[in-house]
DNA sequence: GCAGGTTGCCGAATTTTGTTCGGTCTGAGG
DNA sequence: CCTCAGACCGAACAAAATTCGGCAACCTGC
């Protein structure tokens, strides 16, 4: 994990799609090496798969928010129960006074109401505090 | 956006390295008319990128936080101020008692103590409450 | 009902890229 | 000094992207 290796990650990160001959004459490559070094990036797991982003808006998803879950029980078991409910994008388990935070995605209130619902349905949940996202600044790839 | 489209995102979300001829015969279309799709759900801005998913522990983020910021004035104009700390990979405007949620990776909790002195060096800002990640379920792509 | 225009698709031609491979260079270890 | 391993280059080969002519379905306004 080199310079070169952290400038190739940062290029893919801003695009994917370029070719190894330009991606090399970027780091000062050929496209062959640079193939080998990608291709030793996603073995190691750096890179983990290549993906698309995409407007969540277009997609009916335009309400953002995040929820504190509450519980009243060890919920380290739990990360299946989450996945479960496929408007929850990220589930992480946190210090501090709540357990569990949960990004939620939906197309309106109305069935941002309904996840929470479903997040009551968790055993050991034991209460939630939403907070919605009214604008967002941005959202960007990782600092390297 | 039917449903062909919408199985083509949520394709390319999981690969966006296959072969147009594949993704073509997963929806049954040609790779000429899948090409065609696709670069059409690119101009209408459905699709926003095609970039790499990177392991954040390996690239030296392996703190993970969510950080609430009080403030006592406007904070709508102030994304730029927030933009400028790169530790900060989302940045919202957020209904409720605080004004904005960030989050936040860094390498260490020194490093993001770091970042809690600089989100105070912001305008406005008059208070944080940091929650940090002590392991994430998943993070995943938006849902279909 | 139909002429003209539009859209979406196919399939093949063409160009570009991905991928592999032999050979060279360099540095580490013995 | 010798040998081995790793990284690179450049060229050859395979595969994919991209383009394009032609066809059919579908509007839309006469």
């Amino acid at each position: 994990m080199d310079d070169i290796d952290r400038t190739l990650v940062l290029r893919l990160q801003q695009d994917a799609g370029q070719s190894y001959a330009a991606l090399g004459t970027a780091v000062g490559l050929s496209a062959g090496a640079t193939h080998e070094r990608v291709r030793k990036l996603r073995e190691r797991g750096v890179i983990r798969r290549t993906t698309i982003d995409v407007d969540p808006a277009a997609v009916g998803s335009g309400v953002l928010a995040y929820v504190m879950v509450d519980s009243n029980a060890w919920m380290g078991e739990s990360g299946d129960d989450f996945a479960a409910i496929p408007e929850i994008q990220e589930a992480h388990i946190i210090a501090g006074s709540a357990s569990v935070l949960v990004k939620v995605r939906t197309a309106s209130t109305e069935q941002l109401q309904d996840v929470l619902r479903r997040l009551y349905a968790i055993d050991g949940v034991s209460g939630t505090h939403a907070t919605v996202v009214l604008e967002t600044f941005f959202e960007r790839p990782l600092p390297l």
